[in-house]
DNA sequence: AGTAAAACGGAATCGATTCTTCCGTTTAGT
DNA sequence: ACTAAACGGAAGAATCGATTCCGTTTTACT
């Protein structure tokens, strides 16, 4: 049977360039805007028309669940590299630092901790793939005396969804705000404590709250 | 000149009974979804038609506007009531607690805290009202030692926007939770602590965080 | 240079949503 | 019964964003 001589063939060269620029835009956008990114923002921020962007995906679903997966890959690795350390307490508030500042500070991973998003794949099986990862890093902080007895491994997403909808909110008129709010949290974990963790990110001021009523 | 015998004539008995229908839904429907609520919506809980909706409102946002104020009205009454206790540390928790909780269970004050909603005049009265009523409970209680000291007056309103944004995504699921985060807050505004608050209420369960994947 | 296939741009289409208006019908009040 | 008030809900208008379609431009190759 003859079979094509050219199972896939190369791509032309302008074509390569744009799904790259695509893509880099997709990226981009998709950190900035969440699942919000209409597909005519992307396409402009690429320099290129909507037909052109159909040309090199399925659909709009197909192409956020493909910018996604790398995030929350992410994630576990994290939590991985969390459970190899060997100082239970400062590897746990390493890791919800971390997952923090990355919920903080992309609106992709906020949406999936606090939006109504399509149903995704990869967020069910990140769920149950972290679910264990996360609840052996919190217990053995908590063995180690370094986190309350009664904090629940369920109360990791509710933290980091705490943190997100800071940010989300303030992040706009006082930048790095889900750090101090942060740092208060955290002080909130542990079992005791003869201080305060010192909040090194400056409050907002009175402006900038007033700010929040005008839009964009 | 001959002026009108009767300047305000009685309106029709069913008009003002579906008045007060039309009020008592738009209430109830404010509180549940807040400014996302459609005419539509509200015309179909009160049992009317839009049009009818239409003769006892200038329009939606005067009918919002309306029902928003007496909920940003209580929240000044409460920080009055606890400017008036003289046990600032106590007083101020309680404060606290309350605005919490109202802003949790209320999805039209989780808006003003956490949406983009439209500009409403009330919205910065009360910034402009709480503010200095709000400084003043936070600095008692400082003084008291009963707050950490560099905790700011603006942050406030994003301890609150937290606790309201913890029960819009987990309140579905796990109704109630924010009171254990609210728990979990409350002790990283202390100045030191020997030990944790208890919390109370129980932790969401692996299949409730599950559920947040499915619409509605 | 010349040509055909590949790729492009963006207007047009389609569907969904929601405020608001309009008008034929129903109902309260006398 | 009769009239003015009130009602219901269809229709109008606007917005928004995904997806399709097709005439035009560009690349690759002779």
């Amino acid at each position: 049977m003859p079979v094509t001589p050219e199972p896939t063939r190369r791509p032309r060269k302008d074509a390569e360039r744009n799904r790259q620029r695509l893509l880099d835009a997709a990226g981009e956008l998709f950190v900035e805007r969440g699942f919000a990114v209409s597909l005519e923002e992307i396409a402009a921020r690429a320099g290129l028309g909507v037909g052109t962007v159909y040309r090199h995906i399925d659909d709009r679903a197909a192409l956020l669940s493909e910018l996604l997966a790398p995030m929350l890959e992410e994630v576990l690795t994290l939590t991985r590299q969390a459970l190899d350390r060997d100082d239970p307490g400062p590897a746990f508030f390493w890791l919800l630092r971390e997952l923090a500042e990355r919920v903080a500070l992309n609106q992709a991973m906020r949406d999936v901790l606090l939006a109504e998003i399509p149903p995704e794949p990869m967020v069910t099986r990140l769920r149950a793939e972290f679910a264990p990862l996360g609840t052996e890093a919190l217990r053995r902080a908590q063995a180690a005396g370094a986190v309350r007895d009664d904090l629940d491994p369920t109360d990791l997403p509710l933290l980091l969804a705490a943190v997100g909808a800071v940010e989300l909110r303030f992040g706009r008129v006082a930048p790095g705000t889900w750090e101090r709010f942060f740092t208060l949290l955290a002080d909130s974990l542990a079992p005791s404590r003869t201080s305060t963790t010192k909040l090194v990110v400056v409050p907002m001021t009175d402006d900038q709250l007033g700010e929040l009523s005008s839009p964009e």
